[in-house]
DNA sequence: ACAAATAACCAAACCGTTTTCAATTTTAGA
DNA sequence: TCTAAAATTGAAAACGGTTTGGTTATTTGT
């Protein structure tokens, strides 16, 4: 049904109907109520289509999802759906075709022409990030989740990476482990810097040289936690405890521990980064796992409403929260053993 | 840039460029060459609202995602976007706010109504699936990811989850295994049952009958996994084997196992569903994860063909897909040990 | 060389709303 | 009671494209 028709059903103009809907103040409060009743009991919703073009409004907030289909994907988008169930809005998934930087870049750039969102998220920024410098000269509203050290204004919400990790890693320092591995995410991406950064200073504060044979970084897969684990321990000088990157890197892990005989907790220990998921919980691993634990659910919730904000004209540079994140203690840290130095 | 001025730049009607940008063929090649190039250098693109608008085409198809934000969720996403990158297609994320059932009928007839999508992929349907009727009641095209006994002519594409348990069952059967534990997903969905019914089919052929003990089901988390196994392992009869429904399920397996002292390819055999996901992978498992296995990403690329297809005019009564899932045999399975009975 | 067919192009109508501007009705003020 | 102001309502012009139904060159057939 048209709002024409609609309109004529009632018994008023289309405009007047269209201001009744839209919640102007110019219209009567019978007329909205009955207006209201109209399009309930005649099932009239108007085109969206048509909307947004009159409007220019896309009705939509963007989400590029990179070709890897990483995990936390679902989980900051479930997030967002949270929020935005109640808003107008929709989530619309970019697919990227191909990691290539030229690529990336094109397609920022042909998603900003297309007026297909209203707004864009930008996960996983690097310190120098050329999609914020481009979305910014485009004039595209967007948020950023992560840091980034361009200087360009930008809205940001990120989590307090350093300070978890080296809350972390001093505690494993406080519990004797001298010997600390870190196995860190996607190398040049801002968060993974400023995890290295705060495990660098614990370690400084504490006067232990970091050795870069201890660190390594890369996808948060179980594959490279284990390999990565289980190439450490094997030296001749072995860690005793691991900062992991996130709950698929502390399950490779675990089994590289196990694949020793190590016992973790005991001869080794463990804290991983847990970012939440509803179907693999730090808690319920055996032993328990400790972790630098924050939802990544309630920061696509929360995405979500800062995206909204801007679109209603908050100015992005009063947009910036960094959260801090709880370090909660399980089975999988102990205090150091004996060591053979 | 609008069309308008942009064909006056190019000095042609808009109805020419119009033409010659969208492919038809009353323009000369020499014209649509022009016209291409100038578009490129001017950098024009069609307002896709105008374009939506007068085509009555949403250029997105919808996937409605639960709130439970399911890890398979991610990888599907990522498949259709490999396929939908070349389209025009975009993929809409409507978020569910409650699982109430009045609730997500609600959303579909609104989502329908809202004309936001051409399409719908509608997941894990039930055998006789409200939402399905829905929308063909409604008539909006869809494709079902999994199977449905509904009597409504509708497109699908799902994987053999039957034979996949039967023959993954049977080998456990041939390795002498007699007590077999089936952790499967959640009650009421069709692969759910299907997988049931594979499992009971193969131990019926070997004679052993099923154990309502030794079937538990629920979500794909690590933590059903784990409680699971475990209280099926400190029965007084325990299982010397199990087929898990997924991977998370798997780990909880695992860990239940491992925590009773047990060796998983010796003294207890697993077999579980794989999706094929890069951040988890059976065959890096310690010990390694007999599987069945079916590729998540591979169905969502071609959910998106078909759902391209439909859009073509395909009739949905040709569209069925019926995948076979390859089964792959590794570490996790073995001779069932000699038991107590 | 001329009619008919074909190729290439264009003007204008239309998609279904929102919104500007003007018209009408109602209320308030004197 | 009459006028000015305020409250409601409507007509019509966008929004930026696509597509119908011509119109004008260009071939083709004889």
């Amino acid at each position: 049904m048209k709002l024409k028709e609609f309109a004529k059903q009632v018994g008023l103009s289309p405009t007047t109907v269209s201001r009744a809907l839209s919640g102007y103040p110019e219209v009567s409060e019978t007329t909205r109520a009955r207006v209201a009743e109209a399009a309930v009991r005649l099932g009239y919703s108007p085109n969206v289509n048509a909307v947004r073009l009159k409007t220019g409004r896309a009705g939509a907030i963007g989400v590029v999802m990179g070709r890897a289909g990483e995990f936390h994907f679902a989980e900051f988008m479930a997030g967002m759906a949270e929020r935005l169930v109640a808003e107008e809005a929709d989530i619309l998934v970019i697919p990227m075709a191909d990691p290539n930087h030229e690529d990336e870049m094109q397609l920022y750039r042909r998603l900003v022409e297309s007026r297909r969102v209203d707004a864009i998220i930008v996960h996983s920024p690097k310190p120098n990030d050329e999609r914020i410098a481009l979305l910014h000269e485009l004039g595209m509203p967007f948020l950023v989740h992560g840091r980034s050290a361009i200087d360009v204004p930008h809205a940001w919400l990120d989590i307090d990476n350093e300070a978890a990790i080296q809350r972390a890693t001093s505690h494993l320092i406080d519990l004797g482990h001298r010997r600390i591995a870190m196995i860190n995410g996607r190398p040049g991406a801002t968060y993974a810097l400023h995890r290295e950064t705060g495990f660098r200073r614990a370690l400084q504060i504490h006067g232990i040289e970091p050795d870069p044979q201890l660190m390594a970084s890369g996808n948060f897969t179980d594959e490279l936690g284990f390999r990565f684990a289980r190439s450490f321990l094997e030296q001749p000088n072995p860690p005793t405890a691991f900062v992991a990157g996130s709950m698929m890197t502390a399950l490779g892990v675990y089994r590289a521990a196990r694949s020793l005989g190590l016992q973790i907790g005991r001869d080794v220990s463990v804290i991983a980064h847990d970012d939440v998921f509803p179907y693999l919980t730090a808690d319920n691993m055996v032993p328990s796992l400790s972790a630098t634990r924050s939802s990544m659910r309630a920061a696509g919730t929360r995405c979500a409403d800062l995206v909204l904000q801007l679109l209603s004209g908050r100015s992005p540079l009063e947009i910036h929260e960094l959260w801090p994140v709880e370090l909660i203690l399980r089975e999988s840290t102990g205090p150091a053993r004996q060591s053979t130095s």
